[in-house]
DNA sequence: TATTATGCATAAGTAAATTATGTATATATT
DNA sequence: AATATATACATAATTTACTTATGCATAATA
């Protein structure tokens, strides 16, 4: 909970790897799946998220589309072939991001 | 390379534990060992790391002992009583951001 | 002689969050 | 019936923590 700050700048990769496994998502289940996924470790807020979505659409990554259900606005996101693409950037980036702390944290392995 | 966006948030944490493991260093050191214990993966720049040492300095986290080698000045810097306490901390809490991340990116493990 | 390395520092600009609002409908609680 | 919580979107103001650019100074190298 005192790490929430740490997660900062790989919140667009947690975005597009939950688009990469659910085909589409719509923002508040993308907040709720986080949440459910780490124990509550993770909270993203809305401020954070909705920018993010429409940042990540500007760049063409995602593909938006609105549905209506119980009434109820929801905007589906998912990825478009560039965004598969970069995905996978992504995600390697933050594994050697991981590796890179590891060696830090723990000097002697690996 | 392309990830270092993605460290933002962990400075203070990467500088805390090298004091941990090195009684007392000073700032050049400090950028030149992360880059020799990342390979060059992790450059801090100076613009990132003097304010980082003087706002825990301010914080009362570490000690600075100015010293004069070779005619150029060195500020050595070293963890006071409170914080290899909080050191502590900062690596628990980056551990477990770690692990939080690994579940993301590999929901099946663990 | 000019560049690179060593060693410190700060100011301006930027990215990506947090915090605080705002709108609206549906459901649960008092 | 009134109120609070959950669902669902959004944006503006603020803060944090960097990057980039700049500055000063000495020592070693090309």
């Amino acid at each position: 909970m005192g790490n929430q700050k740490l997660y900062k700048g790989s919140l667009q990769t947690i975005i597009l790897k939950l688009l990469s496994e659910n085909e589409k998502m719509y923002g508040y289940e993308i907040t709720q799946k986080v949440k459910a996924l780490t124990k509550g470790e993770l909270k993203i807020t809305e401020g954070a998220l909705y920018p993010a979505l429409h940042k990540l659409e500007a760049e063409g990554l995602l593909d938006v589309e609105v549905a209506k259900v119980d009434n109820r606005l929801r905007k589906y996101y998912k990825l478009t072939e560039s965004g598969t693409k970069e995905t996978v950037n992504r995600l390697a980036q933050l594994e050697e991001f991981i590796q890179t702390m590891q060696h830090l944290i723990h000097p002697k392995l690996t």
